[in-house]
DNA sequence: CCCTCTCGGTGTTCTAGAACACCGTCGAGC
DNA sequence: GCTCGACGGTGTTCTAGAACACCGAGAGGG
C-alpha cells in the first residue's frame, strides 16, 4: 500500500533479512541442509512481502549460503571448501628485504562517504561514512604507489590517532583494536593514471598503471579495510613461481 | 492485473529481455561505456513491469555486463573477465565453464631470431633460431587476448605439426616429446600496447593492458617455451584469495 | 570566486496480490 | 502389484503503483 521505500536511515530492510538468516547459519539455529521455513512463511514472519524476502534469499544465494529448489524449499547450503592451495607469493613489491629505502608519506586522512563499489565491499549500507587513509610509497624518495584506505568510521575513530606514515596499517589494527586480518580478497587490473593519481605519482596522465583493489578480513570474516592501489607500470611487475604438481595423466 | 507468471510455456519474460540486451551490447548496438535507455523507459519498451525490468538488469549485472549507478544511469561494462592468476595457464577451461565460448585464432607460426631477452631466457645463444607462434584467444568471438610463443628450434621442429588452434601448447608438448612443464617463472606488468598488438586485438593504440612474460620449465629444469601475453586491461583482472596463516613462525 | 542548496532525472526498495511451474505423495484404475 | 493422474505445498514470475535515495548541474548567497 505505501511503497515505504525505505523508513529508517539505516540498511535496505531485505539487507537487515539476510543479515539475520545469515546469523542462524552461521550460529548453528540453521544447519547445512536444513530446510528453511516456507518463503511466504518467512515473508509474514519478517513483516514483509514476499518478493522483499526473495531479495533477501537472492542475496544469500549469491553467497551461497542457501539454495532453492523450486517444488521442494529452500536449504542451507553445504559450506564450500576452499581448496585454495597454492600460497601466493606477495608482490615482488617486497623492496625493502632487496635495500631499498622505503618511505611513507601520509597524504590525507578525513571521513568521508565512500563511492558504491567501496561500501559494498565493506558491507556498508549508503551514506555511512568511513576514514579515508591516502598514501604515497615512495622507494628512495620516488613515488613507487598510492594507496588509499578505507576503514569503516567504528574502526577510523580509533585508527586516526596511529602514526599511519610509520605504523603498517595492518599492525595498527591489531595494536589498537585487536583486529587481526585473516583474508582477503585482491582484484588487479590494468588501468590508465587518472589526473590525480598521475599528479600525486608523478607520472603523465593516462600512464598504464596496476590498479589493485583489495577487501581485507577479520578472523570472524568481517570486512574491515578496503584499499585501493594504484601502481605505475614502468615501476612494477609481478613476478610468481608456479609449480605444477604431479601432472597428473 | 493478471499477474501472468508466465503465458507461454518458453523462458521467463526476463530472461528474454536480458538476452535481448545481451544481443545488442554483444553486437554492438550498445557500445561499452555507454548508457542505456532509463528503465522506466526500458520496461515501457519491453512492456514489463519496471520489476520485471530490474530482474533482467539483475542478470546482467551478475554478469558483469553492465553496471548499475544509482542517480547516474545504467551503463554498458567494459567487458572484463575475472580470473585467478593461479589459474591463468587453464585458460579455456574455466572460461567455457562459465558458459562463455572460447576459441583459439592461429595467427603466424614460422621460424626466426629471437630478441635478446627471449634468447636469454631460454638459454640460447645469439643467432639461435626459434619457433614462434602467435595466438589470439576470443572469447565470444572477441578478442581476449595475444599470445606469442618462443620454442628453441629443436623443439620446435617437431610442434610445428601439431594443431595449435585446436590443442593446448603444453598437451601438444606431452604428447609429441613427452615434455612435462614443472615449473614456470611469470612476470606481469602493466603497459601500453604497441600498434601490432592493439590491432590484432581491436584496441586503440596505447590502451592499457597486461603483459605477461612467462618461461616454462621441464622436468629436468631445461627452459622450453617461452611465452609472451598481451591482455587488455578491460577485458581482464586478475582476482586472488589471500590466506593469512596464524602468524606461523 | 567559491561554496551551498535546490531541483530534475535516475536507480532502488517495497507493497499487495495473482497466476504459474515444479515436486512428491497418495489414491483410483488397470 | 503397478501405473497414472490429481492434489497440496513450495518456489517463481509478474503487475501496478508509490516513496525513497543518489547524483550532477545550475541558481543564489557569502
Amino acid at each position: 500500500m505505501n511503497g515505504n521505500g525505505r523508513v529508517n536511515g539505516r540498511l535496505p530492510r531485505y539487507h537487515q533479512i539476510a543479515q539475520a538468516l545469515r546469523a542462524r547459519i552461521r550460529e548453528g539455529t540453521l544447519r547445512p541442509g536444513a530446510r528453511l521455513e516456507t518463503q511466504r512463511r518467512l515473508a509474514t514472519s519478517f513483516g514483509v512481502t514476499l518478493m522483499t524476502l526473495r531479495q533477501a534469499l537472492e542475496l544469500l544465494e549469491r553467497e551461497h549460503l542457501i539454495s532453492r529448489r523450486h517444488g521442494l524449499g529452500t536449504f542451507v547450503a553445504a559450506p564450500s571448501i576452499d581448496y585454495d592451495i597454492l600460497q601466493l607469493r606477495r608482490f615482488a613489491g617486497d623492496l625493502s628485504a632487496k635495500g631499498e629505502h622505503v618511505t611513507t608519506r601520509l597524504l590525507a586522512m578525513r571521513f568521508s562517504t565512500p563511492d558504491r563499489l567501496v561500501a559494498d565491499a565493506l558491507g556498508l549500507g549508503p551514506g555511512a561514512r568511513v576514514l579515508v587513509v591516502a598514501r604515497l610509497r615512495l622507494v628512495d624518495d620516488h613515488p613507487m604507489s598510492l594507496q588509499c584506505s578505507f576503514l569503516p568510521a567504528l574502526i577510523g575513530d580509533e585508527i586516526v590517532r596511529a602514526d599511519l606514515a610509520r605504523t603498517p596499517l595492518h599492525q595498527a589494527l591489531e595494536r589498537t583494536l585487536g583486529i587481526v586480518v585473516g583474508r582477503a580478497h585482491e582484484t588487479v587490473s590494468a588501468v590508465r593514471l587518472g589526473r590525480r593519481e598521475a599528479r600525486e605519482l608523478g607520472c603523465p596522465v593516462g600512464a598504464p598503471a596496476f590498479e589493485s583493489e583489495r577487501v581485507s578480513f577479520d578472523a570472524a570474516g568481517a570486512p574491515v579495510v578496503f584499499d585501493r592501489v594504484f601502481i605505475p607500470g614502468d615501476r612494477f611487475r609481478i613476478t610468481r613461481e608456479l609449480h605444477y604438481e604431479g601432472a597428473a595423466s
